[in-house]
DNA sequence: GTCACCGGGTGGCTGAGCCACTCAGGGAGT
DNA sequence: ACTCCCTGAGTGGCTCAGCCACCCGGTGAC
C-alpha cells in the first residue's frame, strides 16, 4: 500500500485542474477560442469524452462558454462569474483570502444584526447548543467546523435563506484551505468564549450589540488567521481532495 | 422551419432540468441514493454518457454527491449548497425572489458605502459613464442591463473583488426572470434619475449618504418589481434558454 | 450582383465496453 | 467458534469510434 492514504483524484479532476490553471494562468486568454476539443484532448492525452466532462464543469463554473459549431470561448470571469468561483480562486492565490475575510466580516455583522431581530426561540436554543459544541470540540479542526456550524445557524436565524446560501458560499471558499488557518481554533474553549458574546446578543435580541460583537469577533479571528498565514508560507497547493463536505 | 425560432436546448440541458425538478420536487429525497446510472439513463431514454454529463453538472451545483463504487446521493442543498443555486431556485419559486431582493438591498447599501470611501477617480468617471448609459437606453430591457452595469461598477469601486462576484451572483439569480420584473425600467430616464443620487454620493465620497441613497433606491426598485409580479401571475416557467449571458 | 448550396470544421451525443471501487457473504485457516 | 481473505455482484469512472447537428465561408448558378 502506498504511503499516500488519501489524495484520490480522478482523471477528470486533474484535467479540470490543469485546464483551470491554464485559463487562470493566462495560457488561454479571456475572449479567445480554445483549441478544438479533438486537438485539446490529444494534447492532454485523454479521450474527447473525458475532456468534455472537464470542460462541462468549467463551463458551469462560468470560466468557459461553448457554442455548437463555433467553439469554446474563455470568458472574463470577473465580469460574469459568480461567487461560486471563490473556492478555486482562494486556493490559487491567498490575496483573495483577505478580500473574502473582509466581505465575510461585513456580511457576518449584517447577519448578526438581523438574526437578533428575527431569531425564533427554537433557533435561540439551537444557537446555544452549537456554541456548546465548539467548546466541547476535541481538536482545532473540529472546533473550526463547529464554529462554521454556529455561523450557519446565525444565518438561518435571519429567516432569509439567501443569507444561509451566502454563508455556505463563503465557507466553501476558505474551508478547503482551512488547514493553514487553524490558529484561532487551537484552543476550542477559547474560541467558544470569543464567539459567545455574539450568540448572547442574538439570543437577547439586541441588534446593535450583536452587530458590533460579530464585527469584533470576525475581525479578531481574521487577524489570527492571516497572521498564521503570513510567516510560514503560501496557502496554495493541492488542498482539494474532497469535492465538497458531505451532506 | 418550425415556428420555434429560439429555444435551443441541448439534450443535456433538458435532462439536467428534469433531474433537478425531480430532486427539488421531492421525487428523489435528500440523503437517499439515486437509482444506478444505468437504470436512470434507461429511464430517461438517454445514454449513460449523456446522463453523466447532466449528473456532473448537478454534482458541481451541490445537489448531488457521487462516490465511486457506492452511488450518487442527493444532498441537502440548504445545508451545503452555495449561492450559485439561486438562479435555479428563483426560477422555480418566486418566494426566493423576495429574499434575494432583501439581501441585495442590504449588500447593495454596504457596497455603496464602501465604494464612496474607496473609489478611484478613474472609477468615478466610469460610474458617470454607465449611469448615462442607463438614461440613453433604448428600451426597458436595455435599461435594466445598463442598470446592472452600474451596480457592477459600484462593486468594482469597493476595491474588493469578492463584492463584484457577489453582485454577479445576485444578478445571475434574477436576471433570468427579468422579463417579469421590467416595471422599474420602462422609462429609462426615470430609472437613471432614481439611480443618480447613489452615484453622486459615491463620486462625492460621502459614505453615509451613499449608503442611505442605495438603500432607498434598492427599496424603491424592489417594491416596483414585486408589485409588478404579484397581480399578473407567477414568475416561474421556462425563462432559462441562455445558460449565462455571454462574456 | 444575389442567393442557394455545399464542404470542412466544430461541438453534441451515442452505444458498447472495460476498468476501479465498495461492500457483503462465504469458505479456508487458525 | 473465530478470524481473515477471497470472491462476486453492483456501482460509478473512463475510453473508444463514430455519427449527428450546427455554423461559416466560399463557390457557382442564376
Amino acid at each position: 500500500m502506498p504511503p499516500e492514504i488519501i489524495a484520490r483524484q480522478s482523471v477528470v479532476d486533474v484535467l479540470e485542474h490543469r485546464l483551470r490553471d491554464d485559463i487562470l494562468g493566462g495560457t488561454h486568454v479571456p475572449g479567445e477560442l480554445l483549441p478544438p476539443e479533438r486537438e485539446l484532448a490529444a494534447g492532454y492525452g485523454v479521450t474527447r469524452t473525458t475532456l468534455k466532462h472537464a470542460l462541462s464543469r468549467l463551463e458551469q463554473a462560468g470560466l468557459l462558454s461553448t457554442r455548437h459549431g463555433i467553439g469554446t470561448r474563455v470568458r472574463d470571469f470577473l465580469r460574469v462569474g459568480g461567487a461560486d468561483l471563490l473556492p478555486m480562486l482562494a486556493t490559487r492565490d491567498s490575496g483573495w483570502l483577505t478580500e473574502i475575510f473582509e466581505v465575510r466580516r461585513h456580511i457576518g455583522a449584517l447577519i448578526a444584526r438581523r438574526a437578533a431581530v428575527r431569531r425564533t426561540d427554537r433557533q435561540a436554543a439551537r444557537l446555544r447548543e452549537v456554541l456548546d459544541a465548539v467548546a466541547r470540540a476535541g481538536d482545532g479542526d473540529a472546533a473550526q467546523l463547529a464554529d462554521a456550524e454556529v455561523h450557519r445557524e446565525l444565518a438561518r436565524a435571519t429567516g432569509n435563506r439567501v443569507y444561509l446560501l451566502l454563508t455556505n458560499t463563503l465557507f466553501n471558499a476558505y474551508l478547503p484551505v482551512r488547514g493553514a488557518l487553524r490558529a484561532p481554533f487551537e484552543d476550542p474553549a477559547e474560541a467558544a468564549a470569543r464567539l459567545a458574546p455574539v450568540v448572547q446578543a442574538v439570543v437577547d435580541g439586541l441588534p446593535e450589540q450583536a452587530e458590533s460583537a460579530a464585527e469584533q469577533y470576525l475581525r479578531a479571528t481574521e487577524e489570527l488567521m492571516l497572521a498564521s498565514l503570513r510567516p510560514s508560507g503560501r496557502a496554495d497547493g493541492d488542498h482539494e481532495r474532497e469535492r465538497r463536505h458531505d451532506g
